[in-house]
DNA sequence: GTTAGCATGTAAGGAGTTACATGATTTT
DNA sequence: AAAATCATGTAACTCCTTACATGCTAAC
């Protein structure tokens, strides 16, 4: 009981884990962070706070936290600034290392990525052969479907599973690059802040844009 | 109330529309027919089509039901067939004609599309662009996002962004493609079996596979 | 002075999963 | 005789979204 989306917990342990701070703020850092196509609500991300400040992961950065008496000089409401606690560092930490099967998961993959600054090369390289097999068993799920099916089918369902099985297979080659990246020591390595050799240059997109 | 899935519904209506099926017949065709990743399950698919017989959109094909008393012939366990009534397939069609901002989401789009083949050449004009128009809201979103954050981000977070981002803008040049080829008529067109002309060749992958 | 953005939450409910319950038939 | 596949369903639970409730501050 109470998984509550290892997923968000995690994103939420990580970015807190950058820097203490609200939820307002927290919810678009989230956003960003992972271009989930969706975004997340607060009806979402409230009781996700309530929880890990039950379990004692967080707590509120009392010197931070706006109290709304006195106020005057900050200019803004009261607002609940969150900050790791010792127990939520650690816990943290575990499931960054965790590399096991759950973090093979589409949400799941996309958090332990981002985070992948944080970890030793040896995890990252699991995680992303892990991910990397999980893609391979859809593909193979797909592609016995589709033969099965072939000629029993129109153009635009064809033209569906098509695209789809091109944007896995994509995807694959991507996690293989990464993987070579990782394993030849031509990795992103440390969260460095400036912007030298992000990823390996052939990934790039147009930089005008 | 009950909307159960807009895109399941019509999953389940547009294959009975093709062919009378039973429900672990039709779970496995609804699997194949979205690569959706995840599968469809029986405990989504069983109370899908008890809401579908209540609401009288399907029911049982009496003649191809395997009764269970007499069976002997069959060699099959007793199986409920479904087909469509004609109020079903009415509304089958209402959801394909269908192109307002409900057709866009990933999921229902996929179904949409994947029944292009019973629709006009203006409806589908008008979902591939609703849909092209959403993913690009999101790029705007993402590029957003990226260029506030851009140097204050490690690689791996960077490179999550710049393959997501990738990704979207990849799937929609593959639209643009789409209404390109619907506008100037050599799209798909009809639900043939043939398999001449399945989508325009330039998509095609290795065919060897 | 009203709209937009900041900020925190709760309640209701939708959509789907897992796990269970049941049992026939076919293959090994 | 056991295991896999066919076949239908239910119950409990999870995760998340929408809509609501509340109120402050900044900009137009």
């Amino acid at each position: 009981m109470a998984n509550r989306g290892a997923a968000l917990d995690m994103a939420v342990l990580g970015l807190l884990h950058e820097s203490p701070m609200h939820g307002y703020e927290l919810r678009k850092r989230v956003n960003a962070l992972l271009g989930w196509g969706r975004v997340l609500s607060y009806g979402t991300l409230y009781p996700c706070l309530k929880q890990l400040l039950r379990k004692g992961l967080i707590e509120p950065d009392t010197a931070s936290t706006t109290p709304v008496e006195g106020g005057g000089l900050t200019g803004r409401r009261a607002r609940i600034v969150y900050q790791l606690t010792a127990e939520g560092k650690e816990h943290f930490v575990q499931l960054l290392g965790h590399c096991g099967p759950s973090a093979w998961d589409d949400d799941s993959f996309g958090v332990h990525f981002a985070f992948f600054g944080r970890t030793d090369s040896q995890t990252r390289v699991r995680i992303l052969e892990g991910r990397r097999s999980r893609l391979e068993e859809r593909l193979d799920g797909v592609r016995l479907a589709l033969s099965r099916t072939r000629e029993r089918v129109d153009s635009y369902t064809l033209e569906l599973q098509r695209h789809g099985l091109e944007s896995v297979e994509r995807e694959v080659r991507w996690l293989t690059e990464l993987i070579d990246d990782e394993r030849s020591g031509r990795s992103p390595g440390a969260p460095q802040s400036t912007n030298r050799g992000r990823a390996s240059a052939r990934h790039r997109t147009d930089p005008t844009t």
